[in-house]
RNA sequence: GGAGAGGUGGCUGAGUGGUUGAAAGCGGCUCCCUGCUAAGGAGUUACAGGAGGCAACUCUUGUCGAGGGUUCGAAUCCCUCCCUCUCCGCCA
C-alpha cells in the first residue's frame, strides 16, 4: 500500500511514479478527500477532549453531593449531548470518505525503483546477465513430448480429475518432482533459511496483505462457503505469518523457505502453452521470502536473487537473468529480476523466478513492524520463487534429453532421484 | 454436526457504569546495593493518530476480539458478527 501521508504531501512523486507504470492518475482528488479527512480528524478530536472533560465534571459534582437531577447537572448533560449529536455527524463523514480513500489506495501498485527501466511490457526487460552455455539446434524435444514418451505424466485422465490445465505426475515424474522439491529445501535451509509449511488456503485479509487482492480477485480460486482461497503463491501465507506484528529488531532479517501447492486461474491465458507443465492451475513451488530492516533491503535484494539462481547452477540448468522493466513490474514490488530457464526444445528463455522487492508496500498493507530505538518502523519484505518445480522439472527433460530418448538427471539430483537417468522401460 | 465456556497490556490474570490505559504476579529494561548473595532494593515497561518544541519531551484523541447501541460518562449494560477453547459425535 501506498503511503497515505506521502499521497497528501507529495503526491505528484506518487503521480510519477505510478505514471512509469503506465497508469495515467490524477490524485488531486484523493488528496483533497485524505486531507479533508484529517480536518475531520482534528475537529472530532477536539470535540471529545471537551465530552470527555464534561463528563469528568458530571462525575465530580454528583460524587460532591450534586442532585443528578439539578439544573448545574442537568446543564452538562445537555451540552454532554449536544457535543455527541455533533460528533456522531462528523464521524459519519468520515467513515464514508476513509473507505472511499482505502478502497482507492489499496488499487495502486507499488511504485517502482528510480533505477527501474522505463517501458510497457515483457520486451522492454532488460537482460542483465546469462549463466551456462544455451542447448541450440535443431531436433530437440519439448518436454511435454518427452514426459509423454517417457510415461511421467497423464494430462488427459487429470481432466477427468479435475479439468484442463490440471496434470497428474506419474511414476517417475512423480518421483521427479518430490525429489526436486526435497533438494531445493534442503540447499535454502542449509544457507540459513527456516523451512515453513504454510496453510494453503487463505483468508482475504491474507490476500490483501500481500497485494493479491482487491485487484486480482479473478486470478485465484476461491472457497466461497467459508471465505478462503486457494493460496496463488507461497508469498502470501509467509507474508501474514507476521501481520499486524513488531518483530524485533535483532530477529531480523527473517528468512524463510516455504513448499507449498500454488493455485491460480489462469484467466484470459486461454490458448497459451496448452501442453505440458508451463501453466497449470495447480503448480508446486519453494518459495523465499524474507523480512528485513529497510536499511539493508537493497543488500538483501541481491542475496535473494542469488539463492535463487545457485539452484538453477546447481542444477546445471542455463539460465539469463532479466530486469523487469515498469510496465511488466508485479503490483507488489518495487523492482523485479526474473530468471529465465533455457528450453531447448522450445528454444526459448522461459520464466522459472521472480526475485522482487516490495520495500514497505506489502509490510504496510500487513502492518510489520520492526522497533528500531523508540520507534516503530515498517519492515521491507523481499521474495522469490526457488524454484517453481513444474518448470524446473520442464528444464531438466529439455536440456538433460539424450539421442536414445532417455533423461540424463543433474548431479547434484541425483541422490534425491537415486538414479541418474530415466529411461523409458523403466517407465 | 450437537452441547458448553471464553476473548483484557509481552505472558498469567483481576476488574459489572465515574481520575481504570487498566490491580497483582511473571517477564523485559534502567539504576542502586554487593556479606540475607544460585540474592536484595528503587523506578520503569502497549499501539496508533493529531498539536506544540531543532531535541529530551509535553498536551490531546482513539484502542480491553470487531462493529453498532444505551448513557453526561462503558473494559464494565444491550444487540450483531468474528474468533478461540473444552466435551460428545464424525473423520484423514
Amino acid at each position: 500500500m501506498l503511503d497515505p501521508r506521502e499521497i497528501r504531501e507529495n503526491s505528484s512523486f506518487i503521480e510519477k511514479g505510478l505514471g512509469r507504470r503506465g497508469l495515467k492518475v490524477d490524485l488531486t482528488s484523493l488528496r483533497n478527500h485524505s486531507k479533508r479527512l484529517k480536518e475531520l480528524e482534528n475537529q472530532r478530536t477536539k470535540l471529545q477532549a471537551e465530552g470527555n472533560s464534561i463528563g469528568k465534571e458530571v462525575g465530580v459534582k454528583i460524587r460532591t453531593g450534586c442532585e443528578p437531577s439539578s439544573d448545574e447537572v442537568m446543564l452538562l448533560k445537555n451540552k454532554g449531548n449536544q457535543i455527541k449529536t455533533e460528533v456522531s455527524l462528523i464521524e459519519e463523514e468520515e467513515r464514508t470518505l476513509a473507505k472511499s480513500i482505502k478502497d482507492q489506495i489499496l488499487h495502486y501498485p507499488n511504485i517502482p525503483y528510480s533505477d527501474c527501466p522505463d517501458g510497457k511490457g515483457e520486451i522492454d526487460n532488460i537482460q542483465i546477465r546469462t549463466w551456462g552455455t544455451p542447448l541450440k539446434g535443431e531436433g530437440y524435444k519439448e518436454h511435454w513430448q518427452i514426459a509423454e514418451e517417457l510415461c511421467l505424466l497423464d494430462t488427459e485422465r487429470s481432466v477427468r480429475i479435475a479439468k484442463s490445465r490440471f496434470v497428474t505426475l506419474l511414476n517417475h515424474g512423480a518421483k521427479l518432482e518430490r525429489s526436486l522439491i526435497n533438494f531445493m529445501l534442503d540447499v535454502h535451509t542449509a544457507k540459513g533459511y527456516t523451512e515453513i509449511l504454510p496453510p494453503v488456503l487463505v483468508n482475504t485479509a491474507s490476500l490483501e496483505g500481500s497485494g493479491q487482492l482487491p485487484k486480482f480477485a479473478e486470478e485465484s480460486f476461491r472457497c466461497s462457503e467459508d471465505n478462503l482461497w486457494l493460496t496463488p503463491t507461497a508469498e502470501v501465507p509467509l507474508t501474514s505469518l507476521h501481520r499486524n506484528e513488531i518483530i524485533p529488531f535483532e530477529s531480523l532479517p527473517i528468512k524463510y523457505v516455504a513448499y507449498t501447492p500454488c493455485f491460480r486461474r489462469e484467466a484470459g491465458s486461454y490458448g497459451k502453452d496448452t501442453r505440458g507443465l508451463i501453466r497449470l492451475h495447480q503448480f508446486n513451488k519453494v518459495e523465499l521470502y524474507w523480512f528485513v530492516d529497510p536499511a539493508n533491503s537493497k543488500e538483501a535484494y541481491k542475496q535473494i536473487t542469488a539463492d535463487a539462481e545457485s539452484i538453477l547452477q546447481y542444477l546445471e540448468l542455463p539460465y539469463r537473468v532479466m530486469e523487469l522493466c515498469t510496465g511488466d513490474l508485479g503490483f507488489s514490488a518495487s523492482s523485479t529480476h526474473d530468471l529465465e530457464v533455457w528450453l531447448p526444445g522450445a528454444n526459448s528463455y522461459r520464466e522459472i523466478s521472480s526475485c522482487s522487492i516490495c520495500d514497505d508496500f506489502q509490510a504496510r498493507r500487513s502492518s510489520i513492524r520492526t522497533r528500531k530505538g523508540k520507534k516503530t518502523q515498517l519492515v521491507h519484505t523481499l521474495n522469490a520463487s526457488g524454484l517453481a518445480i513444474g518448470r524446473t522439472m520442464a528444464a531438466i527433460l529439455e536440456n538433460g534429453q539424450q539421442s536414445d530418448g532417455s533423461v540424463k538427471i543433474p548431479e547434484a539430483l541425483v541422490p534425491y532421484f537415486g538414479q541418474a537417468f530415466i529411461k523409458a522401460e523403466q517407465s
